[in-house]
DNA sequence: ACTTTCAGACTACAAGTGTAGTCGCAATAT
DNA sequence: ATATTGCGACTACACTTGTAGTCTGAAAGT
């Protein structure tokens, strides 16, 4: 739940989308060949971002052969908490707010929210 | 829903809520007097984020006396757009991944879901 | 009339971002 | 052995953002 969280540029997302996805660490080559078919990317670049997440202190790398990366924030967290950042900044932290937009612009449907306490229901009483 | 609003910063966005509050065009000595309370900025600022917000077409400016100032996106626009875009960015673009996210991480709670789902009911058979 | 104040146009400048490039060295291919 | 390739450290550079400052001219106070 580091401050980083909030701090992880758009680009750089892609990387931590690679990571979190892989589920286990990682050397620059494999990533920059993962990300590669979505942006197309040069290898100085997701060098760069690389750098610049262990800066931030959002991966961590470790010597082998060659560096490894791991995220320091798991994808949860950072869903999480950019969430509720923009909760905050657009709903006056209300979550219920949110939900009642999304309702309304009919980006949810009753349907959505009847499985949601299906799922719900389920989830709670196991 | 021009595409400006996916660049409105953090500090513009506070211009923004003095205008969707006012609901009236609005001079600057009037918009720094109302964001001077939260913010404490300089009018310079002020002047310098609603240069940029006209600059963006996300404010558009009326010459009276002096400039009055009217945003060009409504607020639930705004939102909407903003919202989906966390959608899209985190939550595999499903508005149902996101509140099954805040109900499994306590952000919204069982009550919540059913007076959303007593609100969408009367909204709807009106 | 002289002073203070404000609007508007413009400038400032450091930090963060998007997107690379360079260079030296080691491994690998041939 | 030599050529290619990839890593790691570093540099590059324009754009955006946060947060002001300056300067000129008009309005307003006294």
């Amino acid at each position: 739940m580091g401050n980083f969280a909030e701090r992880i540029a758009d680009s750089e997302l892609e990387i931590m989308k690679v990571l979190w996805a892989a589920g286990e660490p990682l050397p620059v080559s494999t990533i920059r060949t993962a990300i590669c078919e979505r942006t197309g990317w040069e290898s100085s670049t997701v060098k760069t971002l690389l750098y610049r997440l262990t800066e931030k202190g959002a991966v961590r790398q470790e010597k082998r052969d060659v560096y490894y990366f791991t995220p320091c924030v798991s994808e949860r967290e950072y869903n999480e908490y950019m969430t509720q950042a923009l909760i905050d900044r657009l709903y006056k932290s209300s979550a219920k707010n949110l939900v009642a937009s999304l309702l309304s612009s009919s980006q949810l449907s009753a349907k959505d929210l009847e499985e949601l306490q299906n799922m719900f229901r389920e989830g709670s009483h196991e």
